[in-house]
Parts: C-alpha cells; structure tokens; sequence
RNA sequence: GGGUAGGUACCAGAGUGGCCAAAUGGGGCAGACUGUAAAUCUGCUGGUUUUCACCUUCGGUGGUUCGAAUCCAUCCUUACCCA
C-alpha cells in the first residue's frame, strides 16, 4: 500500500493526498463510514458507492469476531465478499471496545480478557490473535490493537496504558510481518499513537509508533473525553513530528467542523459514527447548520430537505415529511438521515480537497466552520 | 322503565380520607450522542416563582370533616345487560 502527498495548503498544514489500495484509491482527506457489524448501519452499499461516493468502509474486529464469528467470515471469503464490498475496508482492532466496554473487560500486559456484551461468554484479545483475525476479515487497513485511554486519565495512568500500547504494539508489528494475507490482495496496518493529552507521551509515542508505519500512522485516544481544545492541540503537537509522507488517520472525529480543523493540522482520514448514529436520531449536518428533524418547526416546512446536499434525497423529500416520518419511528427516517449525513461529510472532505488544491483551504476554512456549527 | 359498572391532567389509566399537582404508559416539547452494547438515552409536560412556596384542578352542585380525587346527597353523563 502507497502514500502519496499531493498538494499543501500554504496558509495551514493541511494537505491531499492519495492512498492506493488493492481495493482502489483513496483521495485524502477522507472520511470513512463505519460498517461495524458488516454494515453501515440503514444504508444501501449501492448508495454509499453512488450516491455518497465513500471511497472506503469501516468494520469492527471486536464485533465480527463475537458475530458472525471467524469461521463464517473465514467461509465466507473474507469481509469484502461476506458483505459485497469491493472497495477497501479499514478495521479496528477492538481497542476502542477496550474503552468503550470498560465494565466487562480485564487488561493484562498478555491482553484483553472481555466478557462478550451479547451472550457474557469469555474471550481473550492479544496482538497476536488479533493480527490473526484482521487477517481472515481481510481488511484492506488493519489497526493495531491498543488501550485507548480515557481522556480524563491522570499522567500516571496514561503513561502505564501507553507502555502497555507500545508493547502491544511491537508483539502486533512481529506477528504481522509473520502472517501472510489470506485473500490475495495487500494488507497494510496502521500503528497507533496514545498518550492521553500529556504532549511528553504523545512525543514519545508517536516516536514509538513511527518506527512501525508504513503507508500511515494513527492518532487514538482523543475525542473521549478531553476538552476539544486538548484534541486541537494533540494534532497540533503531532503534525512535525509525523512524516509528511505518512497518511495520518485521526480515530472516531468526529463533528465536521473537528474534521476541518484536524485537516487543516495535517489530518487525512477520519471516521465517526456520528452522521449515521446521530443521523437516525434525527440530527441532520448541513453546510447551513444543524437541524434536528424531530422539532416541530419543520413540521409544515415543505421545502426541499437540504438545498445545498449533494445526496438526491435532499432534493427527493421535504423537510416536513422527514419530520413526520422521525415522529412516527418510522425506519425510513433512519435511513434518509443516514444518507445525507454521510452524503454531507464526503461532501465536507471533498471540499476540502478542492480548497487545498486551489489553496485557499484555511480562510474557506474558517467561514464553512462557523456555518456548519450554528443551529437551524 | 330496571340493573350493573364508570366519569381523574392532551389521551389511556392508577389512586378510594392527610405523605396528591395526583403513579404508569402513550402523545407533545426540548436536549444529548465523536475508532457504534445506541432506530438509543435524558429532561420537561396545570398556573405564578430560580428554589421554597402559594393558587387552581380529579363530571356539576350541595354537604360531612381540622382536612375530600377519595365519604354522603342530588343532578348530569357514558358503556354494557335485562325488559
């Protein structure tokens, strides 16, 4: 897998940038869409390809392991037959559910014992097992396994969980150059950079993991917790000390205008649940602002759903009728929002691209910020 | 005409002397959501007030009582059954 820099933004760090995979090409910055379970939840694949345009996919090791399980997915062909995706997928690992499933986990320097949130049977993660079962997925961009530390973590709580981190790490990068993929086709992983919000042990860590990339590098850890301004800065800290000619993935941002911002301090990649999760809750992005469809101001508003959305449902229905079916609890709700949040941040990134290569990424910047964050 | 069971907040429906502005659902109105245990969760939902508190409210009217949504009388009314 190959990274390549395109152009620079001269007024900020941001940059495009193309990522060739055997599964096809990645114009950076870029947005993923998160596939958890196989699928990005309430959307047609034939949408996120067409209509939405996303270039690659996530799925979740963690998730796909306990469901459908690893023979099924071995059976299957991998994760890209399995659910009929040719275009690449990136998985993570499980670290995040090292956080996120707090109550039902135990960490040793072996790994992660966690009870499974869907029967309460007993599994065991290490870096190892882990490479192993990124390899029968198949993802395109496997993540290394790691304890994404909570952003409230005390220095001396960080600082063990990162030790803990480069140690997974170094097993994972051994064991991944020991195994062979299984489909045929290149897999790359990208190492992750923790440290909580204490810059000694992002430096220290981003060195770390350095030694360990190849096409790209992450940064984990941020977005849980801390203040946003703690995030900037993290970025901010990290961007010189990243090689330019390391596509930088920024893990679980986030709200568009934390897309911006991260792009314009070197960020490349981004994924989030938010636009579909917050979609079928009802909140819509928009280059005019955030609307959340359930109030009852957009109950007589007929008016085409989002005038400046790039995906045909904005053009399709009427504010007024996304509002009844939100009301009603019917699924289509789920869906259309789903559809134009994730149509609206390929829309952000894609714009992005544009203002890079016309170099006025920054002052654009500011301005599409301001608007996308007020409330409509 | 006779009998039985009812009439409680936007709706349904608990409550049957003080801890009742009144459970619980639903509906309504807002809010939250960042590598998805989320088509989820939280708050508010008689009036004034930031809270305390006070005022008005449980079909109508009139009583009993220190005190009534709750007991009594009467009227209105709904459903079902019998004729």
């Amino acid at each position: 897998m190959k990274f390549t820099k395109l152009h620079t933004d001269p007024n900020s760090s941001a940059r495009t940038g193309l990522l060739e995979t055997d599964h096809g090409l990645i114009h950076t910055p870029i947005f993923m869409p998160v596939g958890t379970v196989g699928s990005v939840k309430g959307v047609y694949h034939r949408d996120l390809c067409e209509d939405i345009n996303a270039e690659i996919i996530l799925g979740n090791t963690y998730h796909l392991y306990l469901r459908p399980g690893l023979d099924i997915l071995r059976k299957a062909g991998g994760l890209h037959k399995f659910e009929h995706w040719d275009r690449p997928i990136l998985t993570d690992s499980g670290g995040f559910q090292v956080f996120s499933l707090t109550q039902i986990r135990k960490i040793t320097e072996e790994g992660c014992t966690f009870q499974s949130h869907i029967d309460g049977s007993r599994h065991k993660f290490t870096p190892e097992n882990n490479v192993d079962t990124q390899r029968i997925i198949g993802a395109d961009i496997m993540m290394a396994f790691d304890e994404c530390c909570p952003g409230d973590a005390d220095h001396s709580y960080a600082e063990k969980s990162l030790k803990l981190t480069q140690g997974w790490l170094e097993r994972y990068a051994k064991r991944f150059a020991e195994t062979e993929p299984l489909y045929g086709y290149d897999q790359t992983f990208f190492p992750i950079i923790q440290g909580c919000v204490y810059p000694d042990l992002r430096v220290q860590a981003a060195e770390h993991a350095l030694q360990f990339a190849d096409a790209g590098i992450a940064i984990g850890g941020l977005a849980v917790g801390e203040p946003t301004e703690k995030m900037y800065e993290m970025i901010e800290l990290l961007n010189p000390v990243i090689p330019q000619d390391k596509a930088r993935y920024l893990m679980g941002v986030g709200t568009p205008a934390n897309i911006l911002e991260g792009i314009a301090r070197g960020v490349d990649m981004f994924d989030c649940v938010m636009p579909t999760r917050n979609g079928r809750n009802g909140m819509l992005f928009t280059w005019n602002g955030i609307m959340n469809m359930r109030n009852a101001k957009w109950k007589d508003d007929f008016s085409e759903l989002d005038p400046s959305g790039t995906s045909f449902v904005d053009h399709y229905y009427t504010k007024a009728y996304l509002h009844h079916l939100f009301v009603a609890g019917e699924m289509y709700a789920a869906m259309l929002a789903s559809e134009h949040n994730l149509a609206f941040y390929l829309d952000v990134v894609r714009q992005a691209r544009l203002h890079i290569e016309q170099g006025d990424f920054a002052s654009w910047k500011d301005a599409a910020v301001k608007k996308i964050t007020s409330r409509l």
